[in-house]
DNA sequence: TGACAAGACAGACAAATGTCTGTTTAATGG
DNA sequence: CCATTAAACAGACATTTGTCTGTCTTGTCA
């Protein structure tokens, strides 16, 4: 292989090493070789050890699959997880829905030990907060929510989003639309917090 | 070490492994061993086997550190990218600042092989179609965009989320919030398209 | 009690993988 | 042109790691 001036080889094997441990799986030297169509071991090895050297990899020597990212660098949390997509949501059936997903989309490790899934927004009641039907909400799962908090609630065998209020007493999820009237409930009242809204996606393509 | 009955360990080591993995560092036969305290290789080795014959892991024969979680289970990293989080785009500086990204965020596979980078939204100008500043987009690098697509452009040195309007021999850039006004730009007008918003992501937590 | 099975042990072998030494090739600058 | 340097190459060696064969111990059950 004729030799590649600027370090453009080099940022391409940080990159591959990146998403191999993105992916759970890091790389031997030989499978950066063979990647990059090396003939030489060595020629890896350099480029990984130069890496290393300037600090954008780190190693313990002489252990297989040794390369991580350095410390405190992004998506050096640990690869990426996958979070389960779920269709419709039902009464009492979130556990059988995560088992049977849709889906799953990743995210990034930095949302701690928390359970994930996620659920498509149906309705425009909360596109005032940016919110729109079709979205990809993220959510962790928890019984419990603080004042202010968009949450995704069970209300009478429907999952809706929702930001949550709790005002003397009772509890109130309020819409972010003009148009959508709040739901008050009072303290007995069939509702059940399944989790706190962590992230939106929205894709256009 | 006596025998431990009810495949009480077996758990264990299925355990051990998954947090391993989680950590993004698959472990080998030994270090299940060592961490165990089995003073044999073949202790840890046979419930690593039995695992992978009840379904629990699986792995490539003869790899070092094979043992991953089955494809589909929680946990599992599928074929994820990894997505270059830029800070500041100015002129002409666009491979540049993917050369030296402020972070990496994962993208499922289903995008193609188009060349994806991300970028944060700066201003309130589209938040007429739910994209806030602090939002993130994620953008497929191309130089030219069809009427009606959320574009990001670069005029006079500063990046820029748009929609774009193709109208009689010139480009217009429109806000989607009725307090901007639009950018209209003459058929030699300094402006360049670096790509089409793919993805939007906002991150509550 | 004795057959049987699961778990653990001991030691070896083989393949995968990291590491090393030295050489060759191509680009660059005096 | 020659020296210099980075990148790549070639081949070997050493360690790590996976895999195998056979034995021992302990609990279960007919």
């Amino acid at each position: 292989m004729a030799r590649n001036p600027q370090g453009h080889t080099r940022r391409d094997v940080l990159a591959f090493v990146r998403e191999r441990l993105a992916a759970g799986a890091p790389p031997t030297v030989r499978e950066v070789q063979e990647h990059f169509g090396f003939r030489a071991v060595q020629s890896a090895r350099q480029h990984l050890e130069a890496l290393v050297a300037e600090g954008a990899l780190v190693k313990a020597p002489g252990r297989a699959r040794g390369y991580r990212l350095p410390p405190g660098s992004p998506g050096a949390a640990g690869p990426v997880r996958l979070v389960p997509r779920l269709g419709r949501v039902q009464a009492g059936a979130l556990s059988e829905a995560i088992e049977d997903p849709d889906g799953w989309v990743p995210m990034d490790g930095l949302t701690g030990e928390h359970e994930l899934f996620a659920l498509t927004v149906r309705g425009e009641s909360m596109s005032g907060v940016g919110i729109l039907p079709g979205d990809l909400v993220i959510v962790r799962r928890q019984d419990t929510a603080r004042d202010g908090e968009i949450v995704v609630a069970l209300v009478r065998d429907d999952a809706t989003v929702k930001r949550l209020r709790l005002r003397a007493g009772r509890i109130e999820l309020h819409p972010e639309n003009p148009a959508f009237a709040p739901i008050v409930l009072g303290p007995a009242a069939e509702v059940r917090i399944l989790g706190r809204v962590v992230e939106i996606r929205r894709r256009l393509a």
